[in-house]
RNA sequence: GCCGAUGUGGCGAAAUGCCAGACGCAACGGACUUAAAAUCCGUUGGGCCGUAAAAGGCCCGUGCCGGUUCGAGUCCGGCCAUCGGCACCA
């Protein structure tokens, strides 16, 4: 090579190093004085896209899984800034919750402080990191400006009877000092608490229909194409819809009264030996009232269950009961069947009642061996012999292709067939219906907490509970409350809030002590970002409708149940009122995976934990956001090694020296503005072609599976190709240099391919170009196919799939050529050695595989 | 137990039926330097053959076993391991 005479290395000066701190303070601090650059128009002639990233909980720091996710959502609002879209990118605050109150008590801060500050801090964090938010609408949600559309739309609910209060066993943390929701239960223990047993408590609630929606919810997943799959089967699970038949027993010698069953499986009633209730269920106070010796019993199973429920091993507990001596008769023979009570009936899902059906039903079969009840086969599994009809099948039989024997009228029907016939002869006698049953269960959402949206309630001696008239909203959440004591609501100690005035008689009542969960607050936030400063209304429904839905929604997976169904519900509530036209809220979800280190979740316990404060302050906010999207596919775990950082860094300092070193060169602007000439000698028409490929790739990237780390790995080619192009840092005698208008092109394209990943480092070589306008509003560029494409290719030659040669030919050579070049290659035909060929498979441009026999 | 995802060099990973390991890290060798840092150049899955050294060639290799296919990391079936969700749901 002619240049090897050429110093390939000198001392780097000052001014050639990397300074991520210069460049980024230098843009932060213009940023801060002119934050316009990310906002949203409220009216644009451009099409609109809404991306949105989960809002955070102002814990005081952000951990680097934020600055994954935020570093995704940044990229694609650039990217999509850059394709001419009238961009909303908003950021706000679930800023109510329970750490607020624990920092109180052991800091001896108000939680409203606290919360505040820490904002502060993670929004500075934020915008050190250089993510584009328009802070214009930034949604707080512990301030009344927010917290009273939660109260509005609770007195809207309450209106349309889908807010309700009732007694009820509730998930109870004695480290919260509050009632969760189910969803916040997890292997019995409390979900900020993990080695904290949930009790159950009796106490009074207020609920959401959610269960109202559980067929729309669950219905409107199919039409959710853009989610992920797992998402998708996640809430199928949780809404956890099953059909089935509610069959009443009628209690012998009883007064009247009846026993409801639920069952999925009513083609089996025939076969029903026992009834099993749960401990819980209401009539077994009268089944017990004159046995003081049975009554202990129940209590026991009580006992038991609710250890198991503590616990969390529900599943492993050993079956057993006892027999109430008690019979019901079954209501399609007229049989006499015992009722028992057992500890693996569940008071909470369908009627707290079964039949059991030993000989199909697995439970059902370990009970009755256990206490030797009598177990009868009614249903044959199908001969897979055409002689045989039926076939006696090993104990228990579940399957449901079977056919029904022993069941009077509905013997020789196929299970299926038998379940319609059999409730619809429930409903036509009047002793049973058809019905749909749901996991899913209403929302309780009071929490005897201080930071969160005081419920507006009030409850008077003589008007019951009466709902806080809308004028006199917000309900304000008072400042000076004591929340070290525990026991009750901290709201209930104030009087100052507690006593008021019935809205209906005037008379003295008092207000309602709890507060919403905060799951309310993050149902629809987003909605609020639209039309952030409405003082009249949550938002403008027009507006709404102008953003809505979100184009693309991104969080963590830990949110695939819980705010992802409420959001739903929420919206579809939404809609009926008249309030917005969607159906759902989200278009397109994306779940991004956890960072790890050291194959484990960062934590404190581990000391395995990387702040972004820390590889700011390293490496920059740029090399920080880079290697995060560099490391793996979004979609994946990322395992956080620090030396990657460190590359990433190097590979801007290169990308940084390439343009302001290599290809800005001393020219006159004409010369530098000039067009590329279509005739470049061969080296620079390659470098011309990579240029093109890189930006073919990055834009499918983005188009299609968001795999970042491959965008950006294409950037690298790209430098590490121009770096290496011959002429790029010399002139070579005659035409063999790079132009300056291609080293134009090169360096503009470049810059415009790094800028959704590194914003500061672009902005900064956008500037060093002499580039004048906005680089988020300068068009993404554009690849043409034709300078993609490449001149030759070389193609592998197989034998039998087994690589035994290689082809250079023309891109564009004909199928024919490529097969007689392939056969008359000289490895080919010694590796052939005369054998006969068989055929010839060609894949255009990819591969000619030769087989022989 | 049920449902789902994942499994590729020393490491993070590429490869959407077609040249396995792009890109990056680490390691090693070299250039530059009084020296170091930085930077630049090069080598790097394993084994074998070949050569003075190269060039070059062959075989094996994507958790395991089997299948489909001209061709499998990729598709299908069955195992194993790890992670995640649900779990007496009647």
């Amino acid at each position: 090579m002619p240049h090897d005479d050429k110093p390939a290395t000198r001392d780097y000066r000052d001014d050639e190093r990397y300074h991520p701190q210069r460049i980024e303070t230098k843009w932060y601090e213009r940023w801060q004085q002119d934050d316009s650059l990310y906002r949203a128009e409220a009216t644009s002639t451009l099409p609109k896209y809404y991306v949105l990233e989960m809002l955070p909980y102002p814990s005081g720091v952000l951990h680097m899984g934020h600055v994954r996710n935020y570093a995704i959502g940044d990229a694609l609002a650039r990217y999509m800034w850059m394709n001419g879209y009238n961009v909303l990118h908003p950021m706000g605050w679930d800023s109510f919750g329970l750490p607020a109150e624990n920092a109180a008590i052991s800091n001896n801060v108000p939680p409203r402080e606290w919360t505040l500050h820490n904002i502060d801090n993670m929004k500075a964090q934020m915008k050190r990191l250089g993510f584009g938010y328009d802070w214009s609408r930034e949604v707080t949600t512990c301030l009344p400006e927010y917290y009273r559309w939660n109260q509005w739309f609770f007195l809207k609910f309450y209106e349309r009877g889908l807010a309700y209060r009732k007694k009820s066993k509730v998930n109870w943390c004695p480290q919260c000092a509050t009632v969760l929701a189910n969803e916040q239960v997890v292997n019995g223990c409390c979900w900020r608490h993990e080695d904290t047993l949930v009790e159950q408590r009796e106490l009074e609630q207020w609920f959401l229909r959610i269960t109202k929606y559980a067929e729309e919810l669950l219905g409107d997943l199919d039409k959710l194409e853009d989610w992920p799959e797992k998402v998708r089967l996640m809430q199928r699970n949780w809404i956890g819809r099953s059909e089935g038949t509610l069959v009443n027993f009628k209690l012998e010698g009883g007064t009247g009264s009846n026993i409801s069953v639920f069952t999925t499986r009513v083609d089996t009633i025939y076969g029903a030996t026992s009834i099993q209730l749960a401990p819980e269920h209401p009539i077994v106070a009268d089944l017990t009232a004159s046995n003081p010796d049975l009554r202990r019993q129940v209590d026991q199973l009580i006992a038991e269950q609710r250890k198991a429920k503590e616990v969390g091993d529900v599943g492993a507990i050993d079956k057993h009961g006892v027999n109430t001596g008690r019979c019901a008769i079954n209501p399609y023979n007229g049989e006499k069947v015992p009722i028992w009570i057992a500890n693996y009936i569940l008071m909470d899902y369908g009627t707290g009642a079964i039949m059991s059906v030993p000989a199909h039903d697995e439970r059902d079969y370990e009970f009755a061996k256990k206490y030797k009840l009598q177990i009868r086969i009614v249903i044959l599994a199908r001969a897979t012999d055409p002689e045989e009809t039926v076939v006696e099948p090993p104990l228990p039989f579940t399957a449901l292709d079977g056919t029904l024997v022993s069941s009077g009228p509905f013997s020789g029907l196929s299970c299926e067939e038998a379940i319609k016939r059999m409730s619809k002869h429930a409903e036509e006698q009047g002793f049973g219906i058809a019905t749909v049953s749901y996991r899913l269960k209403d929302w309780g959402i009071s929490r005897q907490r201080y930071w969160g949206t005081p419920i507006p309630m009030i409850y008077c001696d003589k008007d019951g509970i009466v709902p806080v008239p809308e004028k006199d909203l917000p309900v304000i959440l008072p400042d000076k409350v004591d929340i070290t004591l525990t026991g009750g609501s901290p709201l209930s100690r104030v009087p100052e809030f507690l006593t008021t005035t019935c809205p209906k008689c005037g008379g003295p009542a008092k207000r309602e002590t709890d507060t919403m969960d905060t799951f309310v607050d993050s149902s629809w936030y987003f909605y609020r970002y639209t039309d952030a400063h409405n003082e009249k209304a949550p938002f403008d429904s027009k507006t709404v409708a102008y953003w809505f839905p979100i184009d693309q929604y991104i969080g963590g997976v830990e949110h695939a149940i819980l705010h992802l169904i409420y959001s739903r519900f929420w919206t579809k509530v939404m809609r009926d009122m008249g309030l917005v036209r969607n159906d759902e809220p989200v278009q397109r979800l994306f779940t991004q995976g956890m960072v790890i280190k050291d194959g484990a979740k960062m934590s404190k316990s581990l000391g395995n934990v990387v702040t972004p404060d820390e590889m700011v302050a390293r490496y920059g906010a740029d090399s920080t956001r880079l290697y995060t999207l560099f490391a793996t596919s979004p979609d994946r775990e990322l395992d956080w090694q620090d030396e990657g950082v460190e590359g990433i860094s190097r590979f801007l300092a290169r990308a940084l020296r390439l343009v302001k070193f290599k290809l800005c060169i001393n020219s006159d602007q004409s010369e530098w503005n000039a067009p590329v000439p279509s005739d470049l000698f061969p080296e620079a028409r390659a470098v011309q072609r990579k240029l093109h490929q890189t930006i073919k790739r990055v834009t499918e990237d983005f188009e299609g599976r968001w795999h970042f780390n491959t965008s950006i790995a294409a950037v690298m080619e790209l430098v590490n190709t121009i770096k290496a192009a011959p002429g790029i840092d010399y002139e070579m005698p005659g035409n063999k240099e790079l132009l300056p208008p291609l080293r134009r092109e090169l360096a503009r394209t470049l810059v415009l391919l790094l800028a959704p990943f590194a914003p500061y480092l672009a902005h900064e070589l956008w500037e060093m170009l002499g580039e004048k306008g906005n680089l988020l509003r300068e068009p993404w560029p554009k690849y043409d196919p034709a300078l993609a494409k490449e001149e030759e290719i070389e193609i592998p030659v197989q034998i039998n799939g087994k690589l035994r040669s290689r082809l250079v030919v023309p891109a564009d050579a004909e199928e024919e050529f490529v097969r007689e070049r392939a056969l008359a290659d000289e490895k080919v035909r010694a590796a052939l050695n005369g054998k006969q060929v068989d055929k010839v498979i060609l894949v255009p441009g990819k591969l000619v595989n030769v087989v022989i026999r």
